[in-house]
DNA sequence: GAAACCACCTGTTTG
DNA sequence: CCAAACAGGTGGTTT
């Protein structure tokens, strides 16, 4: 059966090409209209089809979900008083220019994710092609023709295209499980309609970018994918008449980008569509229009096709992580052209070359020329070379992904600072690394400031491998430790500890709340912290265990919650914290693990919580503090600092060092009973729960 | 700036109901039509913009990003030759009824994910209000009109509510970011629209559907949410003029299920709303019109509100995952609105007390009125027993746990009796110890009856310990061996073991469906016992493995499921037996290792599994009992009493003792060819399958 | 596909 | 002494 065989194709091509078998259906499509507008004309209106394409991941153990929306536009364009020849190139911008800031970009951008190329093979019947009419509902032609199935409930009506017919028997529910190996959970499968040939209107091809980024189609440019003979292979179905195959050059931030236009006909519609490859996602959309109307509307769907890629690249989102390959109906040539396709990408994958595809398997016309010089390497696939990778900045390069990553020497050796999403940040990363690894270099990237300029004093505070770390993990810490260095240096490090007076109205304080040794499981495999119950319940909040209510039936408490730290470099940590009915704990779980590598936690190692207030002006700041020494002090756990309930301790001093042990009174901490008389005053007065 | 704050806010809510901070914004909207049809009338259209929203869910590590469509519905209704009232009733069944095949609804309610409650706080425009004119493109109106802002670039344009303007610097591009701490990607935040007082025309709260399990909105009723009034305030803006509020309720599968239905003003807006909460899902949605428009056109409002969340109600799929709740622009009320969601739960965590909202604090208009009694309890959430853990009971005590623990003193020995579940469970293991171990006290908690008098009896078969374990266990066996003790008062003890036809009418017939040798792991440390596959799909209840489907939403099958077995002194046993999918076997876990222990099995020993049947009179009960023998047998376990497939055992006479092992015939159960004719003729004829 | 995460489960320890 | 707490596990699910 049709439905089958493509099913086992889609299979065999996403095994190549990112082991993700796909099913798509479109179960519903609604009556749409909406409005287009570019620079060289008034707005114009495009009717269609708006369907809702269910889409099922089936990752071998873990099935995901997604939906999609696909225009199928229909051939009823209604141009305003038409300008002519929007000069292609104009194209080019969707970038912002100057007028065009970079904000409006995204703005613009943002409605391109929904558009997407789909084509009706059969032309929709007349009735839906024609303009509708609000004043009398076409709805009405609609739900009264007989090419329309018909689903409805109330309040809602569903209509597919006259030539669909419902493939799969409600027997079939679950068609698509068995394809993917017994592994797989059964998904159901739900519909797929299928012309009276069995094939299907719009087949599409989705493949979430990281599996991308492991084919050759991570190319960054779609010259990467073949010249655009080769190319065509790919994206124009079989059998179709090329009219016109182009590479267009639109310059952008980083250069120039490459697209490929093709303009074709096939069964009476004349299409155009544009394909580009952007970080590795490749992307085609278009438009589509009788033959007839070409000729009138022509300049406007080369337009639209062309807006809708370019929208397409930018749009600044991962959203979908998908990638839309839209192909035609007729099964044996889409086979063609899917084979074609899985064909390149094997010889690709498994022979590495490139330009492996004879030019007589394509059913399509040979007038395809690369009628705009592409600079079009062979070689395109070399690291990083070719077009620079270099940066203005020192220690900067552009990386195979679009990012940029950040290195420096020191000693003849390589340090990897980790790759940015600009390269101002690469360069700032640089920079600070400079400072921990290249002292006496006096090259920055960017003059010092009166930030930058106190940055070495503050990473003199931490291990090479600490900074690092920092710099790795980006900018955002530094705006705290910019805070702290801008505390430190307003108010005066202040070791009476005890005296509570001296923080006044600015200033940080500090009060340890418990801590715990932890255990063996604690740093093992359970990626778990026991709380102890005392604590948990003193100092969290609350979540469900069961003393809840148990009268009011849907009324649980929540059972878990996000509780936010910072630890002392104020890195901020999250972990989920909850209560396992089961063993009757309380316990850290999402978080941990991560918090453990970090600080190279082991048995034995002493964790401390704190409750922090930070005094600024009239503002009072609030925050939780969780720090970690990797002990070792002889595990006996007494000679920590365990006590200072309600001690203030001033965050600065600390700054880079473990704990100053010893230099206080230290009181076992379990021994509630020995607390001072004043310390608990302390603790009442200034002791308040966490997250009230 | 009002971004910041806002986005605070959302922090707070978040951190307080799911720990999922999130942003929405809503860039881009297009004009689209669509129909909709129901029972009581012809399809109908409903013209509107279709908002595109996207959302940011960032977890701690993982940030994901969903994209909503939202429907702004503008007033535009083209009714068709319209009939009047919609029962509200008919919207009870966009289930599958009759005629409706569950293929069909699948199809059916695929349509409903993208209609999402949408108001537009301030009219649209009157020329987009106006039904659209596709011959001479109303896209001018829009184009030309001052009110709405312009973003366009080649071949589209987005346009932007008139009062909009974008409040986010590009400088702020990463601004989402450090909330979320560092170790969440600095993602664009894109866009963030206000109006010209700072606030935004429409914001959402989202949260994912297994996070609402955790907040009060897990609440399965809307009704948990509160009385209509409260809930008014989460649902109805401030500002508004309360026309209507109703709770409506309408029947389903399983009882009743409540919505509340608002109709108000505001902005001279005529809204209708309906919302409702479904497995832990708030849901509603509304439809809004001019006030001028209402008094035609408002029977199909209301309908098209109700309509919309009864489809998103019964929505099949947690494609989104994500619960809605839409609340107007102005900045003061939907600070207001929203701070009183927060304290509304804020409240009820921290003071676990429901009505606490006073009721000046929201902005609505007072004339809400539960129209149908919701049976609302102010103090549902109050702890069960008060404060205090004493019980009418004696020797009942709460537990912290909110379970009801029961305990004894004998010779000035406390004796734990366990915890239970409910109080009545604690006073019964009270008096049935109380009979072993204070054998002179006639207090009892509840009086003799009929069966609790001979519990003395059946106790002295038993010592201390073994009673003692029994009463732990709970109640339930009680039931079976008050039962047993009934049968051995009228049924005559009888030793014919191999005679079936003795157990004429009364009686107890037992036969053996397998039995295994335990294999060293089974008495380890793994605390399971592996059924062989054989046995358990052909005895055992299904328990879900890959071959059960779950084309069926809502009809997950369980995946485990606890056995009762009865032991020959009729002591209970119970073992959760479940599927484990790694290791592809069945298994029973829980349970199982507290067996092994009393029953100090051993590697090589044999148990076995019956099927019991007891007949008194015309009832028949029937039950499951296991058994062991340490076996030891030399390992032979060619000795054992293996064979009785179809053999009745009379448990009486078993009562209180150890196997007579060895006085019957044996044949080793694998080799089933060796099974003879007149067996497994009884297999068919007698042999029933378990738990039907 | 691996690793984290999650909700259970249990035997030991201990106040 | 023992119920609670918790250290140390499990299988299954999510990311």
């Amino acid at each position: 059966m049709a439905a089958t065989s493509r099913l086992a194709l889609l299979y065999i091509a996403s095994f190549y090409f990112s082991s993700v078998p796909i099913n798509s259906f479109c179960p519903c499509y609604m009556r749409v209209e909406f409005y287009i507008k570019d620079k060289v004309s008034q707005p114009w209106k495009i009717e269609g089809y708006l369907g809702l394409f269910m889409i099922f991941h089936d990752y071998t153990y873990y099935p995901k979900k997604l939906m999609l929306m696909a225009l199928l536009l229909s051939s009823s364009l209604h141009p305003p008083t038409s300008p002519l020849n929007p000069k292609l190139n104009s194209l080019s911008t969707p970038l912002p220019n100057a007028v065009v800031t970079k904000r409006q970009l995204i703005i613009n951008t943002t409605t391109s994710f929904s558009i997407i190329f789909g084509v009706q093979q059969n032309p929709v019947p007349q009735c839906l092609a024609q303009p509708s009419n609000p004043s009398k509902p076409s709805v009405l032609n609609i739900a009264n023709t007989k090419a329309w199935f018909q689903f409805y409930g109330d309040g809602f009506a569903i209509r597919v295209p006259p030539e669909f017919e419902d493939i799969m028997e409600p027997e079939d529910f679950n068609a698509g499980a068995s394809l993917y190996g017994d592994k797989a959970k059964p998904r159901p499968f739900a519909a797929r309609f299928a012309s009276t040939d069995g094939s299907e209107v719009l087949s599409v091809v989705i493949r979430p970018t990281n599996q991308l980024k492991i084919t050759f189609l991570e190319a960054q440019d779609i010259t990467d994918l073949g010249s655009i003979k080769d190319a065509a292979k790919i994206f124009v179905p079989g059998g179709a008449t090329l009219y016109n195959a182009r590479t267009i050059k639109i310059k952008e931030d980083e250069g120039f980008k490459t697209y490929y236009f093709y303009e074709f006909g096939r069964d009476e519609q004349h299409i155009a569509i544009m394909a580009a490859v952007n970080g590795g996602k490749a992307i085609i959309a278009g438009t589509t229009a009788p033959q007839s109307k070409w000729d009138d509307d022509g300049v406007k769907l080369r337009s639209a096709a062309i807006s809708l890629t370019a929208l397409h690249l930018f749009w600044p989102y991962d959203l979908l992580n998908v990638n839309l390959i839209a192909h035609w109906v007729d099964e044996t040539s889409w086979k063609q052209s899917l084979e074609n396709f899985i064909g390149h990408s094997r010889n690709i994958m498994e022979e590495e070359i490139l330009s492996v595809i004879s030019s007589g398997e394509a059913n399509t016309n040979s007038d395809v020329s690369d009628s705009i010089s592409t600079t079009h390497q062979a070689n395109k696939r070399q690291r990083c070379g070719g077009k620079g990778n270099s940066s203005q900045f020192k220690g900067v390069m552009r990386q195979k992904n679009g990012q940029w990553g950040a290195q420096l020497y020191t000693n003849h050796t390589r340090i990897w600072l980790g790759t940015f999403k600009t390269e101002i940040d690469a360069a700032v990363a640089y920079d600070s690394a400079a400072i921990k690894f290249r002292p006496g270099d006096t090259h920055r990237n960017f003059p010092w400031n009166e930030i930058t300029i106190e940055e070495p004093k503050l990473l003199n505070h931490y291990s090479a491998e600490a900074a690092l770390s920092m710099i790795r993990d980006g900018s955002s810490q530094y705006k705290f430790m910019d805070f702290i260095k801008a505390r430190s240096r307003s108010i005066k490090p202040n070791i009476a500890l005890n005296s509570m007076e001296t923080y006044s109205n600015e200033g940080l304080i500090c009060k340890q709340l418990f801590q715990k040794e932890l255990t063996p499981s604690d740093v093992g495999k359970l990626n778990r912290l026991v709380i102890p119950k005392k604590y948990a319940v003193k100092y969290f909040p609350p979540v469900s265990w069961t003393e809840k209510e148990n009268a009011d039936i849907g009324d649980r408490k929540t059972n878990h919650v996000e509780l936010v730290f910072y630890d002392k470099f104020m890195r901020i940590w999250k972990f989920r914290y909850c209560y396992w009915n089961s063993s009757q704990s309380f316990v850290f779980t999402r978080g941990w693990n991560r918090f453990l590598k970090e600080k190279e936690l082991k048995a034995n190692a002493v964790v401390s919580f704190f409750v922090c207030e930070c005094r600024k002006e009239n503002e009072v700041q609030r925050f939780c503090m969780i720090d970690a020494n990797k002990s070792g002090n002889g595990g006996t756990f007494m000679a920590v600092n365990t006590v200072h309930v309600g001690i203030e301790v001033d965050l600065q001093l600390r700054l880079g060092h473990y704990y100053p042990i010893g230099d206080e009174k230290h009181v076992q901490e379990e021994q509630g009973s020995m607390v001072t008389a004043k310390q608990k005053q302390d603790d009442k007065t200034e002791g308040f729960k966490l997250f009230g």
